[in-house]
DNA sequence: AGTGTAATCTGGAATTATTCTAATTCCGGC
DNA sequence: GCCGGAATTAGAATAATTCCAGATTACACT
């Protein structure tokens, strides 16, 4: 089995033909591929250009087709900052994101072990939330 | 002094000339009366047909401006749900927001006591943060 | 291998929220 | 009351994303 988390670039044909449900297509793979490549949080834009290098063929509409399966099989993390273009991530491990003001890159932040949301907020009982997204900007320290 | 917390309907007229710096305009005090009026979280669309009712001669651009305007200045919260048209916020204190997939209402949710970013999150030393939304969906509980 | 059917891909048009522009109007200070 | 800068306005422009309709591809079954 592949592992999403895995540091080297991935040949999109490494991927099985069926992920969690997905039918992996050559355009799925590529676009899977140019977002594991560099973990820089592409735009869809970006996934594009890079896309195209490798297939010429491949037009803006099917990136984000497969940017939008990709998502929805959890494949891929949407990242939204404010009104800013949509990125993604393929860090699927519970997170949230920092915008560096500065250099405008974007950072993964993990929470601390054991935290759970329940702790942090005041939500009535009965609550289940099925969407969480935490987006910070400011300086990055270090 | 007026205080934005306040629960009933203010009337614009009972805008100090200034406010936090932003010199308050006619347009300015409508579109704050209207977001303070219901707190609905309406978006800028939302704000200007409401405010048409009792000033026809606005414009939407013009309610763009006065948002952006009394944003900046901290009067007034800009909420963001994923892709979704900004929302409008009068409530000051530190809250996060919750949309209730039923019902598509928004609401505000509170940080318990005492809770403070840094015990949740692993920053790296000297991070500052200048910005921060948190955005959840589901089923909102009671 | 060949065919039928559904899914996917493609390029371009359409949509939508928001921003820009240029002309007009307003307001506070002289 | 006038001046100058700020604010307002209507409409055009922009940008990200989605829609559409036709072409292509892939899988399932023979």
């Amino acid at each position: 089995m592949i592992s999403l988390e895995q540091q080297k670039a991935p040949n999109p044909e490494d991927f099985p033909p069926d992920l969690e449900g997905l039918r992996m297509t050559k355009q799925r793979r590529e676009v899977l591929a140019v977002i594991l490549a560099e973990r820089d949080h592409p735009t869809a834009n970006d996934v594009f250009s890079r896309a195209q290098t490798r297939m010429p063929s491949i037009s803006l509409a099917t990136v984000y087709n497969c940017l939008e399966a990709l998502v929805s099989h959890r494949l891929v993390r949407q990242v939204n900052f404010e009104r800013e273009s949509s990125r993604y991530c393929p860090n699927l491990a519970d997170h949230c994101h920092f915008q560096d003001e500065a250099s405008g890159k974007i950072h993964d932040v993990n929470f601390k072990k054991g935290v759970k949301l329940e702790d942090i907020l005041e939500l009535p009982q009965g609550t289940e939330i099925s969407h969480l997204e935490i987006s910070l900007k400011g300086n990055f320290g270090k």
